[in-house]
RNA sequence: GCGCCUGUAGCUCAGGGGAUAGAGCAACGGUUUCCUAAACCGUAGGUCACAGGUUCGAAUCCUGUCAGGCGUACCA
């Protein structure tokens, strides 16, 4: 058992004659936020004294009295109000050193109750370039997957890749058009992520001119109101104006604002059509191009041979592509079950909605109607079509089916929270009460302005390029470094090559992963890939190191292990990393409740922080005993491992050497 | 209009009933005859948006105000 439930454990006992339920109680044991006050205090006294009315004090130091600790802590202080402070034995945490030293698990236990979760992340539509935005859900999901089956849980990672939208429609229209045979032949994902891209473009181009008048219009009218309403609003003499006035004109502002705002990207897309003369032949030539898109998707989902065997054609290249990315990532899926493979399934399901009474058929389309939704969940469109509610509803089917599921976990970006909760209510009207359906949501990806980074169009950064610059940087980072060394380079050019990836790349991730998800995301290049300060480098900074002290003392780690020798916390830097050391099954439960893997990063570069203190204070190699050398190597050897385990169940590597 | 989320140091963010609110970056100042200075140590920086309330105790919970974001009947 890891240190904080061991001590709940005990306090349990101890408060069982005192409240029906300790569990709210024990709760409040926590590590102490000062050393001043120990290791690890309870804050339970004051309340619960409140609740048994007894004096705070007196109460803590009669659960004190009746604590049986004393094999785990010096005995404890009850201090202040009625804080109960706890400092941890020595020789206790050398127990349980040497123990997760001599466990491949670090002396984490798997879960006493194991469950079945199904992870549900990245979910990319297929030939639409990802972007920022989708390595978010991409790394969060797999670092949840990483952690849930390290305690013990089974986890079915799924990617449900969106490969039966509109988009195809718009590439099967692209590539009947305007396909250029030799690329698509080279390089197939290249030339249809060029066909969407232009057959996008020309859409919105007949898109914006469209609404451009209505936009105009609203523009106008919105102004002329303003105009009025701020002659009302303006003060006079001995007048004071009306609040709600002063309101109006704030809310018609904004409005004239954003009409402003639409206009221009309005006026952007049609000019970047009209200033090219091949797109302005093209646009000229297909002016039909936004319903004809349409079509074709309608005709694809009606089961025309033609464009299905064109959509059975791009789909092995577009996997390959993503397959790709995921590779560059080290992420894995155990199913990659579209939205395709349900398609069969949508009719049943929504007849089933209807024929149990939970869908009925308004204005057109079969909707769910909620209780606390103002708007119905729309499972089927006017038009017989199916939507992603419909879609999801059969893929909740389907999995309840297949695998004897405890849990699914959505991990996607925020503003579709509303779509999981009508969702998951119609899953339990459906009958899934005991199936836990968490969205795992997370924040937009913000542009450096503060607003949503746009899906389509405009300066998104591409996934790949990011990649390659984060790995761009960081081997700028290892040769100055390497080259900087006092006895001269020690990488071979492969090696940085390694290590730069591996560098890059976790700085990528640790970005997305340090980050409490539910806030919303700033993007910022150097932020993102920063290699100083809390990063993933520090970690792999601090793993080389301990790794360095090992190759430079020719220590066989496993000799050591088998010889005997033993852990001494002979100072307090020593201290502090033993103590941080035996930390990562509490962090490893925290990241759990709640799904938030920055629980897991903050606790890593705790242990970072207190290795790096404790190397620049403690002597290894050069120890003054051979006694406190041995000491100091295991010590170094369960930070490495502990380093590593967290990092990999982050999903991100380390080197021996950088 | 309604619903959800956010507001903490110059910047980016942790902390989400407990003792004196933390980190990284940026700023300033120190530390390399010694296992990797991608490091360490220190200084400075705060009315936790504002106002009420609940509580022994509030950045944290409740109400209101202000500011911002997102969503809101056939896109995902």
């Amino acid at each position: 058992m890891t240190l904080l439930p061991t001590l709940q454990a005990r306090f349990r006992q101890a408060l069982a004659p005192l409240t029906e339920n300790p569990e709210p109680w024990l709760e409040m044991i926590r590590r102490a936020q000062d050393d001043r006050f120990g290791d690890y205090q309870a804050n339970f006294a004051m309340a619960l004294g409140k609740q048994l009315d007894k004096k705070p004090h007196e109460l803590a130091a009669e659960v004190v009295a009746r604590l049986d600790v004393a094999d785990i802590c010096h005995p404890p202080e009850v201090a202040g109000p009625g804080f109960i402070n706890l400092r941890i034995k020595d020789e206790w945490l050398v127990a349980r050193l040497t123990a997760a030293l001599n466990d491949p698990r670090l002396g984490i236990e798997t879960t006493v109750r194991p469950r079945v979760f199904v992870v549900d992340f990245s979910g990319p539509n297929v030939a639409k370039p990802m972007h920022v935005g989708h390595i978010r859900s991409t790394v969060i999901g797999d670092a949840l997957c990483r952690i849930l089956r390290f305690i013990g849980h089974t986890v079915i990672s799924d990617n449900h890749i969106g490969d039966w939208g509109t988009q195809f429609g718009m590439i099967i229209y692209g590539y009947k058009h305007f396909r250029d045979e030799n690329t698509y032949r080279t390089r197939p994902v290249v030339e249809l992520a060029r066909l969407y891209r232009l057959v996008r473009q020309l859409t919105d181009y007949f898109d914006a001119k469209e609404k451009l008048p209505e936009l105009q219009q609203r523009y106008g009218e919105k102004q002329d109101e303003l105009n009025a309403q701020t002659i009302a609003a303006t003060p006079q003499q001995g007048r004071k104006v009306d609040k709600k006035l002063r309101e109006a004109v704030q809310k018609l502002e904004k409005a004239v604002k954003e009409a402003v705002d639409e206009i221009a990207s309005a006026d952007k897309k049609i000019a970047e059509v009209d200033s090219s003369p091949a797109l302005a032949q093209l646009a000229a030539e297909h002016p039909d191009i936004k319903r004809s898109g349409q079509a074709e998707t309608a005709k694809l989902h009606a089961g025309d041979a033609e464009n299905y065997r064109y959509w059975q054609e791009f789909m092995p290249y577009c996997l390959d592509d993503i397959e790709r990315l995921y590779r560059r990532l080290y992420v894995h899926f155990d199913h990659t079950l579209g939205e395709s493979f349900y398609r069969s399934m949508l009719a049943d399901v929504v007849e089933e909605l209807q024929r149990r009474g939970i869908a009925r058929e308004s204005q057109g389309a079969v909707c769910v109607f909620l209780e606390g939704h103002p708007a119905p969940m729309i499972v089927r469109k006017q038009d017989g079509a199916y939507l992603y509610a419909s879609t999801d509803l059969a893929t909740i089917r389907y999995r309840v089916e297949r695998w004897k599921l405890d849990a699914i976990l959505y991990v996607v970006d925020h503003r579709q929270s509303l779509h999981f909760q009508q969702l998951f209510a119609a899953a339990r009207l459906l009958g899934n009460d005991k199936l836990e359906l968490q969205h795992v949501n997370f924040g937009t990806v913000l542009g450096k302005d503060g607003r949503p980074f746009k899906t389509r169009a405009g300066d998104t950064v591409g996934l790949e390029g990011l990649l390659d610059e984060a790995i761009l940087r960081a081997a700028r980072i290892v040769a100055a470094n390497d080259d900087a060394k006092p006895d001269g380079a020690e990488l071979s050019p492969e090696q940085r090559a390694c290590v730069a990836e591996t560098v890059g790349i976790g700085a990528l991730k640790y970005a997305d992963l340090s980050q409490n998800r539910t806030s919303d995301y700033e993007f910022d290049y150097d932020k993102m890939l920063a290699m100083n300060g809390n990063t993933a480098t520090y970690m792999q900074y601090a793993y080389a190191r301990v790794r360095n002290i090992f190759a430079k003392g020719d220590i066989d780690v496993e000799q050591l292990r088998g010889s005997g020798a033993a852990i001494a916390l002979s100072s307090p830097a020593e201290r502090a990393l033993g103590l941080e050391l035996l930390r990562l099954g509490d962090a490893l439960n925290a990241t759990v409740v709640d799904y938030r893997p920055n629980h897991l990063t903050a606790y890593l570069f705790d242990v970072a922080n207190s290795f790096s203190s404790f190397y620049e204070r403690c002597s290894v190699l050069k120890a003054e005993t051979p006694e406190l050398r041995n000491s100091r190597l295991l010590l170094c050897d369960l930070t490495a491992r502990t380093i590593l385990k967290g990092l990999e169940l982050l999903g991100i590597g380390a080197e021996e050497k950088m």
